[in-house]
DNA sequence: AAAAATCTGTTGCATATGCAACAACGGAGG
DNA sequence: CCTCCGTTGTTGCATATGCAACAGATTTTT
C-alpha cells in the first residue's frame, strides 16, 4: 500500500507523505496469522494502524473464557491511549487472523508540530481527529450491544449494526465464527446457537453459512 | 466559567479565546435539573461540553428498561459524531440530573481552518484530539465492564475502575445510586443488590451511603 | 486422500439472573 | 412534625443462560 492510501495520510499528496514518513520516525512491520502483535501496554504514546490484514482485540480471564473486544479490520487503529484501559492488568493482547501489517507511529509526533513545520501536518492531525471519531463510534456502537439485555436482544442489535453499514445491494455478513460470535457478544456459545435457532424457526433470521438476513420487525 | 478554564481552549489565552469564541460560533444553554439536552440526533455536527453540572445518556427500551450509557460530569464531551451509533432510533438521550451549562461548537467549524488562519487554531484541534482519546479511553473502560460475565464481576470490575480513578487518599465513591447503578451494568436491581449483599457479607467489598472499599484480591 | 482439528448444532441439567412483591428507611416538601 | 415518594434490602419463584457432552459437518494439515 503507498502512503498516501493510508488513512492518516489522505488527502496529502506522495511527495510530501515521504517526507513526512520520515519525520514521524514511523516503523512497519509484519506479523504472521496468529501471532502476536507487541504488548501495546508497554508504550502508551504508541499508535498503530493496520495496513492489510485482519486481527482483533481479544482477552482472556482467569478461567481461560476468551472476550473479543475489538474488531480490527484494514485501516483500523489500536494504541493504549485510546483503547485500553487502566485494566491493562486483565491481558489483553491484540492477535492476528491472518498475515498482517502494521504501521506504528508516536502520537507525540503527530500532535508536535516538527521543526520544518510542514503544512500537511496538520491535516494528518485531522485525520487523526476522523479516525478517532470513528473509533469512538464503533466503541458506541459495542456498548450499544453489550448494553442488551438478552442473548436475543444482543445478537439483533449486533446483526442490524452490521446490516446498517452493508452497502446497498451486498448482503449482510458477520466478520466471526459462530464461536467467535459468541466470545463477541460475550454469551455461552451453545446459549447463543440456541437463541438463533428459535430465531430462524420464528421466521425472523436467515443465515446461511456467515450470510444473513433479518425480517425488519421493529421489536424484539 | 471563563473560557480559556474549557478544556477544549486550554493553553490558548484569554483574547485569543475571546476571538475564536466569535470564529466558532458557538452557543452556551443552560438546562434545570431533569431537562433533556436537545436531541443530539439532529445535528451529526454538533459537539457539546458540559460546562458545569451532570447528566447522563440514556435509553429506554420498548419495555421501559432503563439504559446508562454515560455518565457526563464536567468537562465531558458529547456529540452524534462520536458517541451516537446509527442505532439512534433506539431513543437515546441525554438527561440533566443537576442544572446544566453546556456549550456547542460546529465541529466543522473546528476543524476547518478559518479565514484568518489563527496559530492558535491548530491547538484546539489539539486539544480535541485529547478529548476524543479520553472518551475513547472511558468508552473502552465501559466496554471492559460490561463484558464482564456475571453480576458481581461487572460490579466489580466497575468499582475497581472507580478506584483507580480516585485521587490517593479520598475514598472511592460510586456516582450512582443503587438502582442508577444497575441500570449502567445492564442488570436487574435486586439481582445487584443480591449480590452486593454477598460481597460483603464475604468480606471482600464495604459499604456505606456510596462511599466504598474494595478488599484487594486478584481474582473473583 | 487421509487424518486432525475446529466449528456447528443439539440436548439435559445446574444455576445465575430476572421479576414481583413487600417492609423498612430516608429525604423533600407541606 | 407529618406525609409522600423514591431508594434500599430481602425473598420465593420463574426462566434464561451457562455448562458439559456428543455427533455430524467443515476446514486445515499432513
Amino acid at each position: 500500500m503507498r502512503p498516501e492510501e493510508n488513512i492518516l495520510f489522505r488527502g496529502i499528496d506522495s511527495s510530501d507523505c515521504l517526507r513526512m514518513l520520515g519525520c514521524f520516525n514511523t516503523e512497519i512491520r509484519t506479523y504472521k496469522s496468529g501471532s502476536r502483535i507487541g504488548d501495546c501496554s508497554d508504550n502508551t504514546d504508541k499508535l498503530g494502524i493496520i495496513l492489510s490484514g485482519n486481527a482483533v482485540m481479544v482477552r482472556y480471564d482467569i478461567n481461560g473464557v476468551r472476550t473479543i473486544i475489538e474488531d480490527l479490520s484494514e485501516q483500523s487503529i489500536f494504541g493504549a491511549f485510546f483503547t485500553l484501559t487502566a485494566a491493562q492488568r486483565s491481558g489483553i493482547e491484540i492477535v492476528c487472523e491472518s498475515e498482517c501489517k502494521v504501521m506504528f507511529v508516536n502520537r507525540s509526533e503527530i500532535t508536535k508540530r516538527c521543526e520544518k513545520a510542514c503544512q500537511c501536518h496538520s491535516k494528518v492531525v485531522e485525520n487523526l481527529l476522523d479516525l478517532m471519531s470513528e473509533k469512538a463510534l464503533s466503541l458506541s456502537e459495542r456498548i450499544e450491544v453489550l448494553s442488551q439485555r438478552s442473548i436475543s436482544e444482543k445478537l439483533i442489535s449486533c446483526l442490524r449494526i452490521i446490516e446498517e453499514k452493508t452497502p446497498e445491494g451486498k448482503t449482510p455478513q458477520i466478520p466471526f465464527s459462530t464461536t467467535a460470535l459468541s466470545d463477541y457478544l460475550c454469551v455461552n456459545r451453545s446459549a447463543l446457537q440456541r437463541e438463533m435457532t428459535k430465531l430462524k424457526n420464528a421466521g425472523i433470521l436467515t443465515i446461511s453459512k456467515r450470510k444473513f438476513r433479518l425480517t425488519r420487525n421493529q421489536d424484539t
